[in-house]
RNA sequence: GCCGCCUUAGCUCAGUCGGUUAGAGCGCUAGAUUGUGGAUCUAGAGGUCCCCCGUUCGAUCCGGGGAGGCGGUA
C-alpha cells in the first residue's frame, strides 16, 4: 500500500494520465517537475514557477548538503519554509552527482564521499544519512533511495555490479526511511541497456515496495533511440498501480516518447539551464535567441500563451538582454521554458483523457524529429 | 614648430633575426548542453600588416617621403 493515493484516470494506448496525492497537494500525471538544485528552480520567483502550472519540484541532497547544510536548513523550517515552496517537494538522494562529480568522489560498498567543489571539505553520503538528510532534515516529500547512476558507455558486468549496489543501498534506504504516514520514498532501477539487468533491476525494485519507481541511468549519452528502448522492455515488468518516473529527462520529445510507454513523472534542468544560455523550446521547436535573424523580430516567442514571459516581449528584445547580459534575458527565458514544459504536459494529459494522445504524439514527433539526441561519440 | 613613440582582424595587442597559408584574447556567426559545478566545450567567418616610392630574387619587417594618433617641449 503506498503512501500517497494514485489514482489513474485515464489511458491511451500505454499512456496514462492520473494524480497522485499528497498531504501538501496532488501532482497532475503525467507531470515535468522543474529542478531547483540549490532550493531555488534557478532565475524564477516559486510564484511563477507555480503560475507555470508545475505541481512538484526538485531539490538536491548533495548540493543543500555543501550549502548552506541540510542541518541548517532543518533549523530553519526545512526546505519548504526555507525556500518558499508550499507544495509537494521531491529531492534526489545525491545519486546523480556520484556520477557527474566522478572527479570528487570516492566509492565504496557503504557509501560515498565527497570532496566539496566549494571548499575541499569532505563529505559522507551513505543510504542512511541520504535519508536523513532529505526526509529528516529538508523535510521531502518524496525522498529517493541512494543509488549509482551507472555510467555509459559501460559493460554487462559493470552494469551488473552498478545495479546489485544500487539494490542493496536501496533496500538500506527504505531501512533508514521505516513507516511514514505523509513521506514516501522512491526507488530506482538501474541496468544500462541491458534488457535482461533492465528486468532484474525492475523486478527486484518493485519487490521492495517503494512508492515509486524509477528509472535512473538514462539521458547519459546513450541517445534518444536506445533511452526509449530501454524503457520499452523495462516499463512491462513494473507494477501498473506504482507511480513512474525517468530521471533526468528531457527535451520535449523524450517527453513525449516516454508518455506514450507509460511514464508518469519527469524532471529536467533543460528548461532553466536552456533558458539561461538563450535556448527556448517552442512548438516549433528549440530556438536560439541569441541568433542574429532576431536582432530586429518584433514577434514573441509565443503570442498565444499564457506566460507574459512568452508572450510579452519580442524576440529582438529578448535577443538584446543576451547579447548584452543582462539578468532579464536568463530570468525571462527560464520562466518561457518553465511554462513551455508545464503546457506540454498539460497538453498530454488533456489528450490522454480525450484519447487523442496517439494524434498529439504523432504530430509533435514529427515536428520534433530532429531534436533527438544521438549516442554520444565514444571517448566523447 | 621641434623631439620621441605608435599605426597588424570589429576592439586591445603579440609576432615575423627579410622567405610557403601572419596569430591570441575579447567580440562576431553558428552548434552542443537531459536526477544543474550559475560552468563549460566545439566549430567557423574576418586582415591592402596606414599610404607611396625605393633597396632586394623576395618587404608587414630595411631606407626615404607622406598621412593619422599619443606624449613631451617652446
Amino acid at each position: 500500500m503506498s503512501t500517497f493515493p494514485f489514482t489513474i484516470h485515464a489511458t491511451d494506448g500505454k499512456a496514462r494520465s492520473g494524480t497522485l496525492s499528497t498531504p501538501r497537494g496532488d501532482i497532475r500525471t503525467p507531470a515535468f517537475m522543474p529542478v531547483g538544485t540549490a532550493g531555488t528552480v534557478k532565475a524564477l520567483y516559486m510564484d511563477q514557477v507555480k503560475g507555470a502550472g508545475a505541481d512538484i519540484i526538485l531539490g538536491n541532497t548533495y548540493h543543500l548538503m555543501l550549502r548552506p547544510t541540510a542541518e541548517r536548513v532543518a533549523k530553519l523550517g526545512g526546505l519548504h519554509a526555507f525556500s518558499g515552496w508550499s507544495g509537494p517537494m521531491l529531492t534526489d538522494s545525491g545519486g546523480f552527482q556520484v556520477w557527474s562529480l566522478s572527479q570528487l568522489r570516492k566509492m565504496d560498498p557503504d557509501g560515498v564521499t565527497f570532496q566539496s567543489h566549494i571548499d575541499g571539505s569532505r563529505y559522507r553520503l551513505t543510504p542512511a544519512r541520504s535519508i536523513e538528510i532529505q526526509a529528516d532534515l529538508l523535510g521531502a516529500d518524496i525522498s529517493m533511495q541512494l543509488d549509482e547512476c551507472t555510467d555509459f558507455p559501460c559493460t554487462h558486468e559493470e552494469a551488473l555490479r552498478s545495479l546489485e549496489l544500487s539494490l542493496e543501498w536501496g533496500e538500506r534506504s527504505k531501512a533508514a526511511f521505516g513507516q511514514r504516514n505523509t513521506q514516501a520514498l522512491f526507488g530506482i532501477v538501474q541496468g544500462s541497456n541491458f534488457e535482461d539487468l533492465r528486468a532484474r533491476s525492475a523486478i527486484a525494485v518493485a519487490s521492495q515496495g517503494f512508492d515509486g519507481i524509477a528509472l535512473g541511468g538514462l539521458a547519459v549519452g546513450e541517445g534518444h533511440v536506445q533511452m526509449c528502448e530501454t524503457i520499452d522492455f523495462t516499463v512491462p515488468h513494473l507494477p501498473p498501480e506504482t507511480p513512474r518516473y525517468v530521471m533526468g529527462v528531457g527535451k520535449p520529445i523524450d517527453l513525449v516518447e516516454a508518455v506514450a510507454r507509460g511514464i508518469d513523472m519527469f524532471d529536467c534542468v533543460l528548461p532553466t539551464r536552456s533558458g539561461r544560455h538563450g535556448q527556448a523550446w517552442t512548438w516549433d521547436g528549440p530556438v536560439n535567441v541569441k541568433n542574429a535573424r532576431f536582432v530586429e523580430e518584433t514577434q514573441p516567442l509565443d503570442p498565444e500563451s499564457d506566460c507574459p514571459a512568452s508572450r510579452d516581449y519580442s524576440l529582438a528584445y529578448l535577443n538584446h538582454l543576451f547579447r548584452a547580459g543582462e539578468y532579464l534575458g536568463p530570468m525571462l527565458l527560464s520562466w518561457h521554458n518553465t511554462a513551455f514544459f508545464q503546457a506540454l504536459m498539460a497538453h498530454m494529459r488533456s489528450a490522454i483523457a480525450k484519447g487523442t494522445f496517439a494524434d498529439l504524439r504523432a504530430e509533435l514527433s514529427e515536428r520534433w524529429a530532429h531534436t533527438t539526441s544521438q549516442p554520444r561519440e565514444p571517448g566523447a
